[in-house]
DNA sequence: TTTCAACATGAAAATTTTGTCATGTTTTGG
DNA sequence: CCAAAACATGACAAAATTTTCATGTTGAAA
């Protein structure tokens, strides 16, 4: 797990930081609120360790630039203030997790992998969107802007794979083996045809095309 | 939210399920182990608040149980027990917070919330499990063992539904609305022919079957 | 034990989906 | 401007999927 510790305290920092390595975890250290955010902001950690009081930004400052952010990496609150009050405060302000100093390092750690664990890293994308379109992976669905759009199966997979790519260039060849399996080429037009047919449900009835041919590259759907 | 509270203590159970009814959940309470997990296994709940000693079956006995299932409601641990060893155990067998006793409503309404807030409602289920089968709703997978399992659209919804409730029976009724979007009877016995098919798939080569009919009520997948 | 409704299943029919082909249009280099 | 390659599309053919139908089997109540 890569962890981030936001404490601006040397000695308590190392103490955090050894014993998180020792159980197998990557660990940052960040000495004060700032730069905590900047670090969290940019790097993708599975947890962070935020101590309540920083120097330039407090950590519940910290905690809601980051939430405001849309960002949810877990984040487990140290503080010294142990009154219910504050814990609660802390939670509310997106914490999922408030521990009390002093702490015993044990528990410290099992709540970190306890908060890890929660945002599952199996946890996969279910709805892709591109400009006004939104697919929904499990119901199997489209639409654009509220229109609901009605694919057939090779339909449904090729839109799928353009809008996993939206922005660059699908080629032919990767369409063949995202779409259709195959790993050679068939020597026809199936390709062409069926983005016609996407074309004509997709675009057809709308302002803007999205659907672009590349000429001699392949395709590209526009976000 | 959706909040079922173990707790065999009478005033203690009423005492929260009174304040979290204020705050606008919807509260269950059972009050021993067995009957918490019967409870938790059969209704969905968005937390549970487990009391760690209870008759029956204790506490951490009953997230064992849960999470042994596949169940990942999330949990919140109440306890008499303060020690630290005694937190970092119920976070380890599990349960997502640990509150000791005693403790303010107020913090543990900030508590029940926040890790109910976690188990993010977006986020969507793409796998479901029962007994040895196993089916990826993205890749549209199913296995059964370690056999890959090939299925058509039609029959992929069929399992999907009785995965879906796994353990229960499935009427008839429920099939053709969910499976085949009939709001009505066809008078046909489509429902029939695509067991007897999914059958042959699922069930065919393996040594117990997990597909039961209930007659005059409708099928039944055994977990 | 008999009877009847509920359920199971193989095979054929109907429908849906996918792919091929023929033909037309656009783009680009010479 | 012309030719050739790349792409677009309507119509049809093929393949896959779903439904219906006919017939057999099973289980529970009378």
């Amino acid at each position: 797990m890569r962890i981030l510790v936001v404490e601006d305290d040397e000695v308590a920092a190392e103490y955090v930081r050894k014993g998180l390595m020792e159980a197998g975890h990557v660990v940052d250290r960040a000495s004060d609120g700032e730069l905590g955010l900047e670090m969290a902001k940019v790097a993708d950690y599975d947890a962070l360790i935020l101590d309540r009081m920083l120097p330039k930004r407090d950590g519940l400052s910290l905690l809601g630039a980051l939430r405001e952010d849309g960002d949810s990496t877990p984040v487990l609150i140290l503080s010294a203030l142990g009154e219910v009050d504050q814990k609660v405060e802390g939670l509310r302000a997106g914490g999922d997790d408030y521990l009390a100093k002093p702490y015993s390092f044990t528990e410290l750690l099992a709540r970190v992998e306890a908060i890890g664990r929660r945002s599952d890293p199996t946890a996969a994308v279910t709805k892709l969107k591109a400009g006004d379109m939104e697919m929904d992976l499990l119901a199997r669905t489209v639409k654009r802007g509220d229109q609901k759009i009605f694919l057939q199966p090779r339909e449904f997979r090729l839109l799928e794979c353009l809008m996993r790519h939206a922005g660059r260039v699908v080629t032919r060849t990767m369409l063949l083996e995202k779409v259709w399996d195959y790993h050679f080429d068939p020597q026809t037009n199936v390709i062409d045809v069926h983005v016609s047919r996407l074309r004509a449900k997709i675009d057809k009835n709308f302002e803007t095309p999205m659907l672009h041919t590349v000429r001699g590259a392949g395709y590209r759907l526009q976000a």
